[in-house]
DNA sequence: TCGAATAATGTGCATATACACTTTAATCAT
DNA sequence: ATGATTAAAGTGTATATGCACATTATTCGA
C-alpha cells in the first residue's frame, strides 16, 4: 500500500533486524549503539536535549538509558547547577564497548550500501532527514 | 549521523506520531490500521502468511492482533482443514471501523505529501520498498 | 518575597518488536 | 504404520515507544 507510515515502519523492522544480526557480537542493539554514539558526540548532556536530538520522546529515552546504565556503559548524574537536571555521560566501559561495536556497525553500513547501492542509499538518507526535519516540528509545540 | 538504521527509526518515530495525531479520533493506532487493511485485502489468512506480508515477526503479529480481537474488530478462528492453523478475518465491526479511519488516514497522507512534496514522497516510498524487498529476504532463510 | 508559571525529570499504563523455547499437528521416509 | 521431520502457532522475557500524570526545582511577576 502507498502508505508512508506503513512503509517506514516495515523498512525500519527489516533494517533493524539486519543491523541486529551483524552487531550482535557487540552486545549492543542498534538503538543502544545509536544512543552511545549520540552521548559520546555531545559529552555530558541533559535528557531532554538528548531526546530532541534523537527525535525520541523524553520518557522513552529515560527507559532506553536504563539497560546501558545498568551495564555501566554510561552514567546519569545529578547536575551541579540545576538540581532537577541530570547529565548523561559515556563511561570508559561505554567507550570501550563502542570501539568493539564500530567495526560491526561499519560492516552493517557496507552491507546496506551493497543492498541498495550508494546512490540510492544517499538519496534515502536525505529523504529520511527531510521527514525528521519537516515532520518533527510538532515536538516543539 | 549517516546511519541507515538510526535514520529509518527516527523517521519512523516522527511519521508514526504524525499519523497517530491525525488518526486518533478513529481509535486506531497506525499499526492497527495497517493490520486491519492487510486483513481486509487478504480475506481469511493465516498468521504466518500475514506476518510475512507485513515483514513482521510472527510472534509480534500474534500480540498485535490481541487488542483488535479484544475489541471485536477481527476474529481469529481455528482453520477447518489444518488444526494447527488459525485464520484471521475482518469482522463487520472491523470494516465499520476502517470506514471511520479511512478519511483520517487520507488526511494524514495528504499532510505527508504536503510536507515532502509528491515527487519526493513517491521516491521515498520506492526506496523503502527496495529496503524491504532486498533486506527482507533473511526472513525466508 | 512569595505565589504562579515554567522547566526537568520520573512513573503507570498500553502497545510494538522479536528471539528462544515450547506445544501441537501434519507430512514424510522407511 | 510409525518414528522423524517439518510446520503453525503460542509463551516468557527483554527492549522500544509514547501519552497522561506526578514530582521537584527554578524562575518570574506583582
Amino acid at each position: 500500500m502507498r502508505c508512508a507510515v506503513l512503509n517506514l515502519r516495515k523498512a525500519s523492522r527489516v533494517m533493524t533486524r539486519l543491523y541486529e544480526d551483524i552487531m550482535k557480537p557487540s552486545g549492543l542493539l542498534p538503538t543502544q549503539f545509536s544512543l552511545l554514539v549520540a552521548v559520546r558526540a555531545r559529552g555530558p548532556v541533559g535528557i531532554t536535549r538528548l531526546a530532541e536530538a534523537l527525535s525520541m520522546d523524553r520518557t522513552t529515552l529515560t527507559r532506553n538509558l536504563r539497560p546501558l546504565a545498568r551495564e555501566g556503559l554510561l552514567t546519569i548524574e545529578r547536575a551541579s547547577g540545576d538540581r532537577r537536571a541530570r547529565q548523561v555521560s559515556l563511561s570508559d566501559a561505554g567507550l570501550a564497548r563502542l570501539e568493539v561495536a564500530l567495526p560491526l556497525w561499519r560492516e552493517a553500513q557496507r552491507r546496506t550500501a551493497e543492498l541498495l547501492g550508494e546512490a540510492r542509499l544517499d538519496r534515502l538518507l536525505g529523504d529520511l532527514r527531510a521527514v525528521v526535519e519537516r515532520g518533527g516540528e510538532r515536538i516543539a509545540e
